[in-house]
DNA sequence: CATGGTTATATTGGATCCAATATTAGCCGC
DNA sequence: GCGGCTAATATTGGATCCAATATAACCATG
């Protein structure tokens, strides 16, 4: 029975900041895009101000930025951009891999495995969502053994502002491959224990995620020039 | 008319957050502590809602954590938070002093030599207040030379959640002598460009900044037992 | 034709009001 | 006296309304 699944939130600020996220990583909300309040409010169904909470909340975050008087638009990240969030992440990301892979359980292991099985099934059924969706569950699935709470919720805000340009990376099956080939690598790194193979594979592994970035945001030819635009 | 300065009333919600944060770093707001809507509003002489916005970003920023219906309270720090700040203000700050301490034009040194007589002075005249900004000022004049905005932006986000405890560092004359040296050895290595002695000056300079609150907050012998209560 | 100013419109910012929920106080039965 | 139930109160959550300001449209003028 799936019952009551993913009930929705207790406030209606919680259901719109999460729709806004949902938005903000489909690209419905384009980044660089201004945010009409009466008309995100209005399409939600909701009045202006737990949307205005939300949304700075979103400011405090980052994800979004706020111009007094002007309103918000979604952050844009230009490719420099890209690249300082993903150095970012390689210092953090690297101690909690660090803090995490000794005391990770076996239901841990476990989860991590599920993550990686269900990561492989939405690439051949070449679901998009569902593939980055089991990507950050198993990215985290790891991490989140650190025991360091600040320090995940920095990474997972790292996370979430490339959110909007993750699933361009997703979008050839070579790099979906290469995907499944360097997670396994990975998880076998976390089962034998080994603290330096798993931050140099996932250092790698973050390393080509941005190599292919570099290419589809600014590639030599010039044949594309910015993030992915979003028509309506 | 009177002098156009560039200092005309910004939105409520911003003046409406810089008093929390004021608030917050001074104590008036304890670690902990609900914040009571009505009351801070009225205090502030505004209504609810730009209050409202105010705690929206700060609940981002993990300054304050909400409970859905019961309000907000400030974000309390056990010992073993403050470490895990400080562990990863290591991380963050090498990186940024690293990648700053080649960028640094001498306008910049000049303005790390002037935050640092600030902070001798304020220290000679024992204002703990003109101190913490002083000593901020000479930090982040050096580390804003990275180039780096979103680790900046990290960076004083950690610096900020831990400013309810910093001023019981320069409680005593003691620390506050060893800022004073430490700072003199740090624009020195600033000053020679030697990247490696600035970062592992600046990691002993945190190192006994931790250690000092590690003896405050959960001394060997117990006498004190939390976090500085600050009465009205 | 370009440009500057003026009005009209759109959009955001803030305050007040009402509803929903949590917290407290009081009461009753055991 | 103690635990649980119920009513009263306090506090937060959300919607509507009005004010302040930015943006767009328009016209006059050089």
């Amino acid at each position: 029975m799936t019952g009551l699944r993913s009930a929705r939130p207790p406030t209606v600020q919680q259901y719109v900041l999460e729709s806004l996220r949902a938005a903000i990583t489909t690209g419905e909300l384009a980044p660089g895009a201004p945010i009409r309040q009466d008309t995100v409010a209005e399409r939600l169904g909701v009045s202006r101000v737990p949307l205005r909470e939300a949304l700075k909340i979103l400011e405090g975050e980052g994800q979004v930025v706020y111009l007094p008087r002007r309103g918000y638009i979604v952050a844009e990240l230009s490719l420099e951009d890209l690249v300082e969030v993903y150095r970012i992440r390689d210092l953090l990301e690297s101690e909690a891999a660090r803090a995490a892979v000794g005391r990770l359980t076996d239901a841990d292991l476990e989860r991590v495995a599920e993550a990686q099985r269900d990561v492989e099934q939405a690439a051949t059924r070449g679901d998009l969502l569902a593939m980055t969706e089991a990507n950050r569950r198993f990215h985290f699935a790891i991490l989140g053994g650190c025991g360091m709470p600040r320090l995940l919720r920095i990474i997972r805000n790292l996370w979430d502002s490339t959110d909007a340009y993750r699933s361009v990376y997703y979008n050839t099956t070579a790099n979906r491959a290469r995907v499944e080939r360097e997670h396994r690598a990975i998880l076998a790194a976390v089962r034998r224990r080994d603290a330096d193979d798993l931050v140099r594979l996932l250092a790698v592994h973050r390393d080509h995620a941005v190599a292919a970035l570099r290419e589809i945001i600014a590639p030599p030819d010039g044949t594309a020039r910015r993030a992915p635009s979003r028509p309506e």
